[in-house]
DNA sequence: TAACGTCGAAC
RNA sequence: AUUGUUCGACGUUA
């Protein structure tokens, strides 16, 4: 007992050298080439720095180990996040990304083994879907079932934005102890950000949305919200600062949520999103894109919408893009998004998808061949008679109706567009949701 | 089983 | 132009 614990000092006291291995740095560099991320502030690319790295890495390992490392600020872009509102970004130098991240692969081992069984997000091994299951699984204990059952929904405002620095580094010295680490991390924080209009701000608070690092303290810090939510007896799924709380009740769920909001505010300085934090019927709580609908995991009408309006953005671009190479980028971008969202797509929606996504392509085509002429040697081409033809190629009714067309059809049956390359959906669907065909007898992966 | 690459989703 | 974490699918290779 007595070695083990001087074992465990000897190894906390350590970090900073576990993170400093050649191995660890070399590994960190990989990860950072392979998301072939943007320059920082010093505008050095990706493929700039293995020539950096071999002339100035000694003495930046160095300046890192007596404390003298400063990293620079973040540089500051804003992407669009919906409804006119912004995200900024805060992008580290690809030396920074490379040191965050060597530090990241480090701290995980330390801490995501202690963190919560029922938090999701940024954790390995965890995924979305594994939350959404738990947050079903909950539903069906006694009492969260039945119609009386709310959920408390809520979201943190500006999350990463408004971390705060003391808190944070009050939590790290909890379960880090060299010295050299934590003032390495605390210089990360402080490093502020230069702005698109190129004016340097502090920061005072907040981790980076974009450093390598930032996900794992956000998990850190909220640790203690889950060992709260644990301590009051919850049933809860977290998935970063997006948290679902299940209740018997709406006065219940009520308060749940005014407590909550209080203690994050007090305890962790933290503030919930008004606008999207809520107490609603089990059915109406809309989580990482799903619902629990009749103790079934179902996509939200919101998550169906996007998805579509995805497709119709692929299939509008009628000008210079060949069909092949429309439904090429349908392929890829469904194969992913149904994928994802398979387990709560019902039939009948994904049979509707399927029909509608044909004659979004029929209609395609029809527009594709446009003169007249050109239509008539398509469709005689697909085998349509003479006769038939004259009277289509010369139709002036609008293209969305000639997509319905039975003629169209016949010309572009459901088997020739897959053959040209439109993906199968309902096929896609079934493979995902029964993978061992319809007897179910081979064995799981 | 692993490594690289492309892409999707959540946050 | 747009960063990061995580999960997943597909492709190539052995
Ligand atoms: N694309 C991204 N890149 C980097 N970090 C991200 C990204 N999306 C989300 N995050 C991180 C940073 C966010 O603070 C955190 C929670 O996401 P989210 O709730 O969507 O935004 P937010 O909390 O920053 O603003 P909001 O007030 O709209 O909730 O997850
Ligand atoms: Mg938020």
């Amino acid at each position: 007992m007595e070695v083990t614990r001087a074992e465990k000092e000897r190894v906390r006291d350590d970090l900073f050298e576990q993170v400093m291995t050649p191995t660890n740095v070399t590994d960190a560099w990989k990860r950072v080439k392979a998301n072939g991320g943007a320059a920082g502030v010093d505008g050095m690319e990706i493929g700039d720095f293995p020539d950096f790295a071999r002339r100035h890495w000694e003495t930046i390992a160095a300046k890192l180990r007596e404390g003298t490392y400063k990293p620079s600020p973040v540089r500051r872009v804003l992407i669009p996040k919906g409804r006119g509102r912004f995200r900024p970004l805060g992008i580290p130098t690809v030396l920074d990304r490379v040191i965050q991240q060597a530090i990241a692969q480090v701290l995980v081992e330390l801490h995501d083994p202690t963190f919560s069984e029922h938090s999701y997000g940024f954790r390995p091994g965890r995924s979305a879907h594994q939350a959404i299951e738990a947050m079903r699984t909950m539903s069906l204990r006694k009492g969260y079932g039945g119609r009386r059952c709310h959920v408390v929904d809520c979201d943190l405002e500006t999350f990463f934005d408004t971390v705060n620095h003391q808190k944070m580094m009050a939590r790290l010295r909890e379960s880090v102890a060299d010295e050299r680490l934590l003032n390495l991390i605390g210089k990360f924080l402080k490093a502020g950000a230069i702005l698109p209009d190129g004016t340097y701000e502090e920061s005072q608070s907040g981790v980076p949305q974009g450093g390598p690092l930032s996900p794992l303290l956000a998990n850190i810090l909220l640790d203690e919200l889950d060992k709260e939510l644990e301590r009051r007896g919850h049933a809860f799924v977290r998935y970063a600062d997006d948290f679902v709380i299940l209740c018997h009740g709406p006065r219940a769920a009520a308060r749940v949520l005014v407590s909550i909001t209080r203690w994050l505010s007090r305890r962790l300085r933290l503030t919930v999103n008004e606008t999207k934090s809520k107490v609603v019927p089990l059915a109406e709580a809309a989580f990482l894109g799903f619902c629990i609908l009749r103790k079934k995991v179902r996509w939200t009408d919101r998550s169906r919408t996007k998805l579509k309006e995805k497709v119709r953005v692929i299939t509008k671009r009628t000008r210079g893009v060949s069909p092949q190479q429309v439904m090429v980028d349908l392929q890829r971008h469904l194969r992913g998004a149904v994928n994802y969202y398979a387990c709560g797509i019902p039939y009948r929606d994904i049979v509707e998808l399927d029909g509608w996504l044909r004659r979004r392509m029929r209609l395609y085509y029809w527009k594709q061949w446009g003169r007249p002429r050109t239509r008539r040697r398509k469709l005689l081409a697909l085998g349509i008679d003479r006769a038939e033809v004259h009277m289509a190629s010369r139709s002036r009714k609008g293209h969305w109706r000639m997509s319905r067309n039975s003629l169209v059809h016949r010309a572009m049956t459901d088997a020739w567009l897959h053959t040209q390359g439109l993906p199968d959906l309902v096929k896609q669907w079934v493979a995902i949701r029964y993978p061992n065909g319809p007897k179910g007898s081979a064995k799981m992966a």
